[in-house]
DNA sequence: CTCGTAAACGGAGGCAGCCTCCGGTTGTAT
DNA sequence: ATACAACCGGAGGCTGCCTCCGTTTACGAG
């Protein structure tokens, strides 16, 4: 059923112009009965992503929450939030990880990295779609984990075994983009990992090539 | 009362059971208002796509056309296949184009296959989405693409430029999957390039290492 | 030209999902 | 105990999907 989704598009009568979509939801303040809710929204949700993928219908999290719907836009004004905080836990303990081993370049580091960025990519199905709006939302899941993969392409590109002129947003696209080719043609698993190693490949080739005289024109693509 | 999905269930008496879902629109032997409608709903559908992306309203692509909706799901029973059609022509001389130069490895064409791969596949904003989907659509362009990459595939092996591992489902996945994640950060309009770039020269490398002896673990990843 | 028939048309209507709005409820500070 | 801000919840308005079936129309046979 693959029905697809379509933009939040606010259509018109500006009748109170927000400047402040909304305040921030919230940290950790909140009265007793809104975390409670939360937690059970979050948990309903992780529930309703798993089952139906990340386009499950926000009226049955909130049914599965069993609270208002009204109260599930309250904490999770879009999709994407909702999606954020669910994967939020998953991202820290992804961003802490040790990716370095004893032996191995630092771009197999990052290798491993992209590959399980990936796969994190598919923790539900159509997550891909959404990383990217997800990694913007800033929460600290978000920053720790993008922090962490732009730290491995650096020492990766300073040592030499990546081509300088990629950034970590090449990096990112090319895992949403694996993943979500994945996803779609998810007859053959080992395909993942045989895409990200192509990628890989070809990170440290044209790091080889970087330092030869002929590519200049790729210099002023420095932007960000 | 948690039922979520509804299938389209024949209701019930199964007189007679449909094996065949519907026999195929049609080639040309339609009549004649019919190959009309055909031609007013493929412009509509065109307008509509370029408009508002893939997602664009069927029926406002019916009303456009000025054709009750319900000729349009006639002619075209899914989203997918109105997409198919009209991206039909687009495929057809994309197939018949000519890959090859004078100078330059067999991978250098199949380079540039896929660079026009992924931009056509951002015809439409939304479309790579359902690429996929429509490339299995079995119409005579999706036929010829399909052939006409084989066949660059193919020969870029044979001549050895290109890793013998990749399969033409991996190229595709990554086209579509490039044209995907760029498009959803189309800050940077040169990242599709560079990640096409990226990838051939992965494939560039495997070759290369996939003759040494060295390899070892990477020679189990045989299979379809 | 006239019919008869199958092919094609068209849109009402039922359903699902999105999201806003606002009267009612409840936690909490004093 | 009281007051009030924070919070709850779900009815309702809207958009979009797609099916179903009564009506219209092209066109081949006579």
């Amino acid at each position: 059923m693959p029905t697809i989704r379509k933009a939040p598009t606010k259509s018109s009568g500006p009748s109170t112009l927000r400047e402040s979509p909304a305040p921030p939801p919230s940290p950790q303040t909140l009265r007793a009965d809104a975390r409670r809710n939360r937690e059970r929204l979050l948990a309903a949700a992780s529930e309703a992503f798993a089952e139906h993928g990340a386009t499950a219908s926000m009226d049955d999290v909130a049914k599965r929450a069993k609270v208002g719907i009204g109260t599930l836009y309250r904490h999770f004004p879009t999709r994407e939030s909702l999606l954020a905080a669910t994967v939020e836990d998953g991202l820290l303990v992804f961003a802490d990880r040790d990716w370095s081993r004893p032996s191995g370049s630092s771009a197999d580091a990052l290798g491993r990295f992209l590959e399980a960025l990936a796969a994190h990519a598919s923790t539900y199905r159509g997550l891909a779609a959404s990383l990217g709006v997800v990694l913007a939302s800033g929460t600290p899941g978000c920053h720790a984990a993008s922090a962490t993969g732009e730290r491995l392409l650096k020492s990766a590109q300073a040592e030499g075994s990546v081509d300088r002129h990629a950034d970590f947003g090449d990096v990112v696209c090319m895992a949403t983009a694996i993943a979500l080719a994945t996803q779609q043609t998810p007859s053959d698993p080992e395909r993942a990992k045989r895409l990200v190693r192509m990628f890989v490949d070809g990170l440290r080739a044209r790091a080889k090539v970087s330092s030869s005289p002929a590519s200049k024109k790729q210099r002023e693509r420095r932007r960000h």
